[in-house]
DNA sequence: CGATTTTGACCAGCGC
DNA sequence: GCGCTGGTCAAAATCG
């Protein structure tokens, strides 16, 4: 799970329903005022029920906008914590093991065993300190979800592109040695393993392949995440894409991968190449598809398009 | 000539 | 134990 936050203020949906966008998360929504205005006095006692009526409900989808947004926030100090911890984890480790650990002919596989041992050679205690702080205590269940966390970001993203080429190079401004080909059972088109050779101990594999269903759909598997600044800091004719999808381990995900701090100055600039109709295009089916099936999402939605509702109702 | 790609061989996990 | 499969290695070929 990787997700992206930015300032408060960012995570607003500008949700254009009608006539103009609505901030759902920090303005009051306009008919609220409008009951308590001059212009909308009940004059009968119909109208009156309806008013009350409309008011509570308004009151109770202010309620549960309040709780989500707490929810929200909760989410998001927990997911700060845990990645801190990752993160001292990560810096606590020497780059010596590392490379005895990349050197090391008989780790061929990564596999959760793998993993496990690894932790009870270098860092079992620290994982004992993190989950002290955890409360309730953790359950075996707890601990695997933890493993789970810990394990080399895996992400997905999916590309559009000219079926008539056959090349699997994926231009995301890293640069990548190829070191395998294959073909796999189940999808006739050959997969690509290639390693990230910007650095030497660079831990970052993609496998690069086209769909069964869509032979002009690649799909390229990001594993582990980049030790070093990305190349378009260095390299200023290198395009930046940055955009994962479908986190393997979280589901349905869509990730903006901003974060990387090599990549904020240039923020503005990889945004106006971002603006390729192409990657909008799948980029948007994505976040549509993504979205749609998120519950708060259409909760907020729903929010969102009732006030408006109720704006227009009280514009009458 | 160094870097990169190609490609067959090899290895390890997994299911039977 | 055996075969299948995905992933990796490494020598040869190719490229700039």
């Amino acid at each position: 799970m990787d997700l992206v936050r930015g300032p408060r203020s960012s995570l607003n949906l500008e949700l254009s329903v009608g006539p103009g966008p609505i901030d759902v998360m920090s303005h009051p929504p306009p008919y609220q005022s409008e009951f308590h205005s001059n212009r909308y006095s009940p004059t009968n006692d119909k109208e009156r029920n309806q008013t009350s009526v409309l008011e509570a409900k308004l009151t109770k989808m202010n309620e549960e906008n309040k709780i989500l947004s707490e929810q929200l926030d909760m989410y998001y100090e927990k997911y700060m914590t845990l990645k801190s911890k990752i993160d001292d984890r990560t810096n606590c480790s020497s780059p010596t093991e590392d490379q005895q650990n990349e050197a090391s002919p008989s780790k061929k596989r990564r596999t959760k065993n793998d993993l496990i041992i690894k932790f009870n050679n270098t860092g079992a205690e620290r994982l004992d300190e993190a989950f002290q702080n955890e409360s309730p205590p953790p359950s075996q269940e707890g601990f695997k979800s933890y493993l789970e966390e810990i394990k080399p970001k895996v992400t997905k993203i999916v590309m559009q592109t000219d079926p008539a080429d056959s090349s699997l190079v994926v231009k995301d401004g890293y640069q990548w040695r190829k070191y395998g080909q294959k073909v796999t059972r189940d999808n006739p088109s050959p997969r690509a393993y290639f390693r990230c050779s910007f650095a030497p101990s660079c831990p970052v594999k993609k496998k690069v392949q086209r769909s069964a269903e869509d032979k002009s759909v690649i799909v390229v598997t990001y594993e582990g995440e980049h030790n070093h600044s990305h190349p378009s800091t260095c390299l200023s004719e290198n395009r930046v894409l940055s955009c994962y999808t479908a986190n393997s381990t979280s589901g349905s995900t869509i990730t903006l991968d901003l974060t990387q701090h090599c990549l904020k100055p240039n923020m503005e600039k990889a945004c106006h190449e971002i603006q390729n109709q192409e990657f909008q295009t799948v980029l948007v089916k994505q976040m549509a598809s993504s979205l749609t099936k998120d519950p708060d999402f259409t909760a907020a939605l729903a929010n969102a398009i009732s006030g408006k509702i109720f704006e227009n109702f009280s514009d009458v």
